[in-house]
DNA sequence: TGGTCACCGTTCGTCCCGTACTATACGACT
DNA sequence: AGTCGTATAGTACGGGACGAACGGTGACCA
């Protein structure tokens, strides 16, 4: 039922598995939930959330319909196909190493004085550890791990 | 002088970087470069080292000179205005988060046994902490630190 | 003189992505 | 009722990023 065939990247299959976790989604709760938790292994501009699902609607991995009251917003689901890619590609259990993008090395390899760098990014991290614990809280507690 | 004003991206001053730490490059080995350390902290495809450097140089940043034998490839260089644009950038010592992009951990996300992916991450990351004690090595040896 | 291998370089089309801006709902305040 | 502020929600757009695929070049050896 694709209309048009499309390449499916890391983008389409992120969105394709937080389809798969909550069921129906419009754009805004795409974006919402890239933001909170998917960003930290999977950074996506939040434009993705509006254009993606359009794409992927149009080549058939999506349905949308639209909600009638208030903005008469689109809201999106997996279809067959969409739920088909998504294993396929999940399955296959040989992914791309990991990346890592750090503006702040980028500086001190430039010549950047190292020492403001480094203090941001020690905090920054800091704040990135204890947001990961909260999490990992809340999963002992939720699921008994 | 410059001809035409772009923005400067990431992979920018990468490139720009790369010029300061070498002198005089061209776009092949600007690619190797790229692909030993830099690929490490600031990833960038290969074509990237044959398309910007020449959007460098149209913006007066960078200058091209032709190699009179072989290939007579392009051989770049800061102009001044390279080098007062990557030290502009680098001393504002503000940058921007790290990030992660971890292709794996999305596909747990979607639901991929998680087993072989682990084995395969930590494989990796074993083999990359190895290579980056190596250059810790040649950095001790070479600098005394 | 041609084979082949490693090295070197480019083209192309699509997707990505940041910036800037717009619009809508809703409550509070007057 | 009006209007203001704020959070929520959505869009337009242009140029850079990126991967796939291909094309050339030169050294060396049979």
């Amino acid at each position: 039922m694709k209309s048009k065939s499309i390449k499916l990247s890391g983008n389409s299959y992120a969105l394709l598995a937080l389809l798969q976790e909550f069921g129906e989604m419009t754009s805004y709760d795409i974006k919402r939930a890239l933001e909170s938790s998917i960003e930290n292994f999977w950074p996506v501009p939040h434009t993705t959330a509006y254009e993606e699902p359009a794409r992927l609607a149009a080549a058939g991995y999506l349905s949308a319909r639209q909600e009638t009251g208030g903005r008469r917003r689109r809201v999106y689901a997996l279809t067959d196909a969409g739920r088909e890619a998504l294993h396929d590609w999940a399955t296959d259990s040989v992914a791309a190493p990991p990346q890592v993008r750090d503006e702040s090395i980028l500086k001190i390899f430039a010549g950047a004085e190292p020492g403001p760098l480094y203090a941001q990014g020690i905090a920054w991290h800091r704040a990135k550890l204890e947001e990961l614990q909260g999490y990992l809280q809340l999963a002992s507690a939720g699921e008994g791990f």
